[in-house]
RNA sequence: AGGCCCGUAGCUCAGUUGGUUAGAGCACACGCUUGAUAAGCGUGGGGUCGACAGUUCAAAUCUGUCCGGGCCUACCA
């Protein structure tokens, strides 16, 4: 077999699939085109131009939850956003109308932080700077910020309203907040309660807990006696029986109001046979005492307390222990004699009592601490929790007895340690034979981020939402909430993932009443005058109108430059109220955003807002406690229903190994260096692979693997754009059962990725999606299809129907690839659809194009199903023909195929088999073949021998093909390649 | 410490109500091609399904314990 001789060079007459100019190459250059690319939206409009394209469809709200205006963004603000316009890209092009306003959150502690310490440099203190004065630098730090982040969120190819963002913090804002709260007020569900929080004494303020650090610290320790009032076995156990408590903060004994136990543990009644002897001191324990204490325990205290031995007597059951006497109840140095805590010691069951430290018993002084606060509300409600220590530390005088001392130091030398407090309460139980033992711990103990010194818990008068008090249709804010829960698609609905469902539910059951005043500056007040004869809320519309109307105007800052009686007008005279200064939440900030930003349904803020079909809001899964959870009480609270229908929410982004991103660690990754170094649709896919419910991994393997991915799919596109070039309507052949089979299979195989890409977005699983893209671009275009036409693409005649049938396809193809991609990447989807239409405006501006249900073709797809079945026996013959260097190219080979069933014998003789498997002949004979024929164990009936074609090898189409059909005019191409050059020379003259 | 969750090839993910030798794409190795060419095609290696125990005729799939990781609470009288 001879080559044709050499004559003619046919390659300028191969329809290759280069464009000129190479306006899509290969490299994409994506960290420099992509800013140009945005630049170009922003010239075009593309927000309005979309909003104006669709106006008239249904509308879907996606409601951004604003992040914080503090500091350039990071990797997971990246994640979100690029997860948010995925969301707001796909559902514009499914055919809503999906507006996206980007917020940020202004209020709160960060900044504030950062002013006062800018006032600190600069030599004043925050005492001294006037709140209006302090307030205004706190708002010009959050609009430096802004304009910073937004121009990294576009860089991102993030779509929306950059110029018309929200923020809590404008004057409509700010008002709008307030007109919230006023509007919870009139729920009933607001009210003046008390709670410990973390107090400094050194500051006089009290602290979140992100400004607590925990440090080693050593306080004294005290087991305490307790003298039980009642049992109702008491005659059994004679007189004189204690409950036991320990504790390292004696300070807080004058505010013991309970003990705590655990009904799960074991107690005893224990008496003292012995008092160790040759001790340097006397102990207090008496031989004949008798303790109530948890079995675990009693060795422990005994050893403490030095008695050397002691006797168990009997089971205790503490819940029938009535109540005991409070150590002071006879105390003769107090005013009253002691009768200022001649109340009854209740015993309180709570789980939160072990028996691996102290007693058993938890000495409970509701107004010190955390746990004490809850097992006491849980019984007697916010009643009887005394204030035992001002905002200084100092015992007042509900504390008789100690007034005036101090439990740490607030100057001098000793500032920050242990005041006199504690000794005082120790020298009084003393006194009163109450103390069993002392000692010392060193454990961890809160101190302030700032000044180092030690906190304490106290109590202070804040304000709460109520959860449990009914007060919309007999509902309470708890239930109210939970029902919308079960309304809202938590993602149980659309892919049956409850995991977002259940943790929203758990801690809205769980969660205790709202805490929503704090003791700050920046921020929105709580805008209400309490009653001084009753301490009711003022509720007043005017007066309410005022202050409204008052905001809007000034902002927030009115409420503390303008005089009361201004709000209260004639009606009420302001010295009978007193003006709340305490600050909301900020957390009631973000939970009002539905309110100022979509608005109520009766008047929505724009046209866009409209009857949406659908209220979407997606955040990281710190929201259920943050977010999602604020804004469901806030819009439970004056609405009575959620302010979203689905809430969608994804992990953290973590390090290659699965680990927290941590700048002290050193191993986080900024989206502005992957912006500059790969480009950022490669985040983009990245994130859209993945599965973003859980964390998302990211190093540079996942990096480089979606790079990958992307080059991968920009040369599905760049194929295209090379196959089409210069196709036109008139090419066109109709999309009918008349195409060739691979032609009706392509059809066939968009249809099911067109269902698949549609299932994938509409339940927000953008890798389902993605995948199937992919996959569709892999393994059936480049690996088979592409392949396989390649031939017909480049070598047939253009009006050859083979080829007009596949650049009709490919346009179909081309127009869904772009649309399919161009929600994830914007950036790529728009290039390549101007390079194709370049009068076009932008991809953006269409919706997935519909594919007709004809194009589902089941014998087609089951047929070419059989066929590539029997094509990979062929491949796999003509691997091993390659090895033994029987051929190279499978053009050179004319495989003899044996099919022992008749079917499949039939599919396989009805189509150009040849042309399938790219060999430049076939022969199919029935049969089971050789036996040393060449067989895959899945496919047992064919069997493929690999021969050498005879026959030269085309010029054109290299081809092997018998010379003796070829055209005379063009002796060394075969017949095919000779009508298409001679259409060429035909156009060229 | 408690609540919710995650753990399948080097990487990202599929694995229907428990049921034959656990799949895909990418990466890797080798080969082919040199007309998608800083591309394309083919073939191949690679997993005790986090560990252990249990339920079952049968478990990646159900139960329990443990290990590792994440988010959120709490951090102790």
């Amino acid at each position: 077999m001879a080559d044709a001789p050499a004559g003619r060079d046919y390659r300028e007459t191969v329809f290759l699939p280069d464009l000129p100019g190479d306006p899509f190459p290969l490299r994409a250059g994506l960290p420099k085109k992509e800013p140009e690319r945005v630049k170009y939206w922003a010239e075009i409009g593309l927000y309005h131009l979309l909003r104006k394209e669709a106006a008239a469809r249904p509308k879907v709200v996606f409601h951004d939850g604003p992040p914080y205006a503090n500091g350039a963004i990071h990797i997971g603000h990246a994640e979100n956003k690029i997860l948010k316009d995925f969301v707001v890209r796909t559902k514009q092009m499914a055919g809503f109308d999906c507006d996206y306003v980007p917020g940020w959150d202004c209020h709160g502690l960060p900044i504030e932080w950062k002013v006062e310490e800018d006032f600190r440099k600069a030599g004043r203190k925050k005492s001294e700077v006037p709140a209006v004065e302090f307030r205004r630098a706190c708002r010009e730090y959050a609009d430096k910020w802004i304009p910073l982040q937004r121009d990294e969120f576009r860089r991102l190819g993030i779509e929306g309203d950059w110029d018309n963002y929200y923020t809590t913090m404008s004057f409509d804002a700010e008002a709008a907040i307030a007109r919230e709260f006023l509007r919870v007020v009139r729920t009933g569900l607001v009210y003046r309660g008390s709670k410990p929080v973390m107090w400094s004494p050194v500051e006089r303020t009290s602290l979140a807990e992100a400004e607590v650090e925990y440090q080693e610290k050593t306080s004294p320790t005290i087991w305490v006696k307790f003298e039980i009032n009642g049992y109702d076995i008491t005659q059994n156990l004679g007189g004189g029986v204690n409950v036991v408590i320990w504790t390292t903060t004696p300070w807080t004994i004058p505010g013991n109001r309970a003990i705590a136990y655990n009904p799960s543990i074991k107690y005893g009644l224990y008496q003292v046979e012995e008092i160790e002897k040759d001790l340097p001191f006397e102990p207090w324990v008496r031989a004949g005492e008798k303790f109530v204490l948890a079995d675990a325990r009693a060795a422990d205290t005994f050893a403490a307390a030095k008695a050397s031995r002691y006797t168990r007597l009997q089971d205790i059951d503490p819940s029938k222990i009535d109540s005991c006497r409070h150590p002071f109840d006879e105390w003769q140095k107090t005013p009253d004699k002691g009768g200022e805590y001649a109340f009854g010691v209740p015993l309180l069951a709570g789980d939160h009592v072990t028996d691996d430290a102290g007693t058993g018993f938890v000495h409970t002084a509701p107004g010190h601490g955390a746990d004490d606060f809850i097992i006491w509300t849980k019984h007697f409600g916010q009643e009887g929790i005394p204030f035992t220590v001002d905002e200084e530390g100092r015992f007042t005088k509900e504390a008789p007895g100690f007034e005036g001392l101090e439990i740490i130091q607030l100057e001098g030398k000793g500032l920050g340690k242990d005041g006199p407090a504690n000794k005082a309460v120790i020298d009084a139980l003393i006194e009163e034979h109450a103390l069993l033992a002392r000692g010392q711990l060193k454990h961890s103990y809160p101190h302030s981020w700032r000044s180092k010194a030690p906190l304490i818990f106290r109590n202070t008068p804040q304000w709460f939402i109520a959860l449990d008090k009914s007060y919309r249709d007999g509902k309470t804010l708890r239930q109210v909430a939970l029902d919308e829960i079960d309304r809202v698609d938590w993602g149980q609905k659309r892919t049956g993932e409850t995991k977002d469902y259940n943790r929203i539910r758990g801690m809205i059951e769980d969660r205790p009443d709202w805490l929503v005043s704090r003791q700050r500056a920046w921020g929105v007040p709580l805008p209400i005058f309490v009653s001084k004869s009753d301490g009711s809320i003022l509720q007043d519309d005017e007066v309410d109108a005022r202050i409204f109307a008052a905001m809007k105007a000034g902002g927030a800052d009115v409420w503390w430059a303008t005089p009361a009686q201004d709000f209260l007008g004639a009606k009420y005279k302001a010295e009978d109220y007193e003006k709340v200064e305490d600050i909301l939440d900020v957390w009631f900030d973000s939970g009002s955003t539905h309110a100022f930003v979509i608005g109520n349904p009766e008047a929505p803020t724009r046209p866009s807002f409209v009857n949406p079909v659908s209220t979407i809001y997606l955040e990281g899964s710190d929201q259920h406690r943050g977010w999602f959870h604020s804004s469901l009480l806030e819009s439970c609270a004056t609405r009575g229903k959620a302010p979203y229908d689905e809430v969608i929410t994804h992990g953290f982004t973590m390090d290659e190994k699965g680990m927290k991103m941590s700048k002290s660690i050193g191993n986080t990754i900024e989206p502005q260096k992957i912006a500059e170094q790969n480009g950022i649709e490669i985040l983009r896919l990245l994130i859209a692979s993945a599965e973003y419910g859980d964390d998302l991994r990211l190093g540079k393997i996942m990096i480089d693997q979606s790079g990958e991915m992307y080059r991968k799919l920009r040369n599905t596109l760049r194929f295209c754009l090379g196959a089409l070039r210069g196709f036109e309507d008139g090419e066109r052949v109709p999309l009918d059962r008349d195409l060739p089979l691979m032609e009706r299979w392509l059809l066939h195989r968009l249809h099911e990725v067109d269902r698949d890409v549609r299932r994938g977005y509409d339940t927000y699983q953008w890798r389902v999606a993605l995948s199937a893209i992919v996959e569709f671009c892999n393994v059936d275009l480049s690996a088979f299809y592409v392949d396989v036409r390649k031939d017909a693409l480049y070598c047939d005649a253009p009006s050859s129907f083979r080829r007009r049938a596949c650049r009709s396809v490919l346009d179909e193809t081309f127009s869904r690839l772009t649309a399919w991609l161009a929600p994830i990447m914007p950036f790529t989807a728009e290039e390549a659809w101007l390079t194709r239409f370049p009068e076009s405006v932008s991809v953006h501006l269409r919706t997935f194009p519909e594919t007709p249900v004809a194009w589902e073709d089941d014998f087609a797809g089951e047929e070419m199903a059989k066929l590539r079945e029997a094509r990979a026996v062929v491949t796999g013959a003509l691997e091993v023909a390659r090895r033994e260097k029987v051929i190279g190219a499978a053009l050179e080979a004319c495989p003899r195929v044996f099919v022992a069933d008749d079917a499949l014998r039939a599919s396989l003789q009805a189509i150009d088999f040849a042309e399938l498997c790219i060999t430049s002949g076939i022969v199919i004979e029935a049969g089971e073949g050789p036996a040393d024929a060449f067989r895959l164990p899945e496919m047992s009936g064919v069997a493929v021998v690999i021969e050498k074609t005879p026959g030269v090898k085309c010029a054109r189409s290299w081809k092997y093909f018998d010379p003796a059909t070829a055209d005379p005019r063009y002796p060394d191409i075969t017949p095919r390649d000779a009508e298409a050059v001679a259409a060429w020379d035909a156009a060229r003259g």
